[in-house]
DNA sequence: ACGTCTTCCTGGGCGC
DNA sequence: TGCGCCCAGGAAGACG
């Protein structure tokens, strides 16, 4: 689920955190992809939330110089709720003023402290965050793989998942196929700013909700959903027509992974 | 060394 | 209604 527009949607509804307290962490589960341990945070309890930022697909919540990394996974979330909301309740984080849960239903989430935090960070240059456009397009046209495959790459590109792959491919014209070293310099510099620009709107959107991805609201009881699956034009849509031109979007499996695309609009 | 495939988990949706 | 199968936003590790 969650990608950078997602981690993003969720670094802002927790901002009401910052500079309350850490009193109490506790493990109703600490089952996840790395098993959580109430020692991991025995830096963080009793600091003050000093900020949180987000990296890539990660968010780092920072009590000072001791951070705290969470990676959401597939099924991922950081809720200000009680405990008890969900069954799937891992971690919870008791702050002078509020309760965040970090809550997965599979275990492919996890949370990192300290020292194994920092050395967790993906090694790609944020999606966002891209000041050296002319050493990206280098890393993405000197590879072999199929230029979606680099775009899922978090030590090339950090944040992007198969959702916006799908959809920044098709806003850059680029079939998902194509080699990045078959790629010329100008069609990767197009291919970085459709980047920019489709995680832009999905932020303004709050992310793509398509079966459970929610954030909280501060002072809201409910969750809320993103709304940018909406504006998908071609992730989930095999066998409608492009908004484009009206060929029958295509779905195929490149690396694993369900690839769309329209093979008349893209090339 | 690099690219690709398999595996880790669980629940939801679908066909029968 | 129930069962079994397939699929899923991610990515480490195994394999070739």
């Amino acid at each position: 689920m969650p990608e950078l527009p997602e981690v993003e949607t969720v670094r802002r509804s927790l901002s009401g955190l910052v500079g309350q307290r850490l009193r109490k962490v506790e493990l109703p589960d600490g089952r996840l992809r790395y098993r959580a341990t109430a020692a991991q945070f025995k830096g963080a309890v009793a600091q003050q939330l000093t900020g949180i930022r987000r990296l890539g697909k990660y968010l780092l919540l920072d009590f000072g110089d001791f951070p705290v990394l969470f990676h959401l996974g597939m099924t991922g979330r950081l809720l200000l709720t009680s405990p008890g909301a969900s069954a799937y309740t891992k971690v919870v984080f008791r702050f002078s003023q509020a309760t965040l849960c970090f809550v997965d239903v599979r275990r492919f989430a996890f949370v990192l402290a300290g020292n194994k935090a920092l050395a967790a960070l993906p090694a790609g240059v944020d999606a966002l965050g891209v000041q050296n456009r002319e050493a990206l397009i280098q890393k993405m046209t000197q590879s072999s793989a199929p230029i979606k495959s680099i775009l899922l790459n978090q030590k090339i590109i950090a944040g992007i998942g198969n959702i916006y792959a799908a959809e920044m491919l098709f806003a850059a014209g680029i079939d998902p196929h194509r080699r990045g070293k078959r790629l010329t310099a100008a069609e990767a510099a197009r291919l970085i700013t459709a980047c920019e620009k489709v995680l832009r709107r999905a932020i303004d959107k709050k992310g793509s909700s398509i079966s459970d991805f929610v954030y909280s609201l501060p002072g809201e009881r409910e969750y809320s959903t993103g709304a940018y699956q909406k504006e998908f034009l071609v992730y989930n849509r095999a066998g409608e027509p492009c908004k484009n031109c009206g060929a029958q979007i295509q779905k195929t499996v490149l690396g694993g992974r369900s690839t769309f695309f329209c093979n008349v609009c893209q090339k």
